[in-house]
DNA sequence: TGCGAGTGGTGATATTATAACATCCGTGAT
DNA sequence: ATCACGGATGTTATAATATCACCACTCGCA
C-alpha cells in the first residue's frame, strides 16, 4: 500500500467512524495504520511490539481493544485460521468478508457478496460466516 | 450420537486408517470418541481433562498430536473461530468441509462440494478453504 | 460543579499450542 | 537372537494468543 493511499485510507476510516458517531483514536487510528501498512496478516503480538517504541509501551489490552473498535467498524478483519489481522481500506458495516490469502507471500484480496451456499442444512438461518481461501495468488503461482 | 452409531463410526475410522495404511492407536481413538461423543465442539484442553481420569494423565502434546493425525485422516475437522474441534463420522480424504454451527445449541452439520467462489481473483488457485457459518439451526430458530 | 459514559493504563492470569528431548515398542535385516 | 530403525508416546518446559479486574483520566453535559 503506498503513502498516499494509507493516508487515503485513514482519512475514509476517520469519516467511517464519524458517520457512526464514533471516535477513531489516536491508539486506535495507529493500530489500523499499522495493520493497513503490512503486506500480509499481522499478529496482535507484533502490533505490541510495533507499539513499543512510543514511551507508553502498550500492554496487550490495549491493542486487543483497539482492534475489536475495528473490527466492529469493519475497518480490520481477524483471519481466524492464522490468528492475524488484516486492514480492509473501504468499511462495509455487512458482516464478513471473503478472504483469499496467499501462502507463499502473504497478500491478501478481499471480496464480498458470496451468495448464500447452496447446500444449507434445512431451516439453518446464517448470522455470521468466516470464509478464508488459501493457496497461491497469480503473481506467486509458477 | 447414539451408542450404536458411534461405535459404528469407530469401526469406520479403524478401517479407513487401515486403508491408508495408519494405525488407530489407543490414544487416538480414545481422542475420536470423545469429539464424537460431544455434541458441540470441542476444546483440547477438555479432552485434556476427559483423559485425565485414566492412569497416564495425558500432557497436552498427546492431544495435539492425536488431533493433528485425526485431522489430517479426515476423521475431525476444526473449527478455526473456535479453536474447537468437531468430529465427521463419514470420513473424506479431500480438503475442507463446510460447517454450519449453531450458535445457541452448538450443533454442526457438515456439507460438501460447495463450488468455487464465483468472485475469485484473476489467476489465484485455491488450496485449502476455511468455511464456518454461524448462525441458529432449525430446532432453536424462533 | 459533579455526574456518567467512554476510553485507556496496568498487573495478573487464563487459554491455546509447540519445542525439545527421552523412552518405548514392533518390525525387518543381519 | 539381537541390533538398528522408525513411529508413537511420555515429559518438561515454554511460547503464543487472549482476557479479567480494577483504576484513572477526560469530556460533554445536566
Amino acid at each position: 500500500m503506498t503513502r498516499d493511499s494509507l493516508i487515503r485510507a485513514l482519512e475514509a476510516a476517520e469519516s467511517h467512524c464519524a458517520g457512526r458517531g464514533e471516535k477513531l483514536t489516536p491508539v486506535r487510528r495507529r493500530v489500523l495504520e499499522l495493520v493497513l501498512e503490512a503486506d500480509a496478516p499481522v499478529k496482535a503480538y507484533d502490533l505490541l511490539e510495533a507499539l513499543k517504541p512510543g514511551p507508553g509501551a502498550a500492554k496487550p489490552p490495549t491493542v486487543y481493544r483497539a482492534l475489536d473498535f475495528l473490527m466492529a467498524a469493519g475497518l480490520v478483519h481477524k483471519v481466524e485460521a492464522l490468528n492475524a489481522f488484516v486492514g480492509c481500506s473501504h468499511a462495509h458495516d455487512d458482516g464478513g468478508a471473503e478472504l483469499f490469502i496467499c501462502s507463499d507471500c502473504g497478500s491478501v484480496e478481499e471480496r464480498h457478496g458470496a451468495p448464500d451456499p447452496v447446500n444449507m442444512p434445512d431451516g439453518f438461518v446464517i448470522e455470521r460466516s468466516v470464509v478464508e481461501h488459501f493457496g497461491h495468488c497469480a503473481n506467486c503461482r509458477h
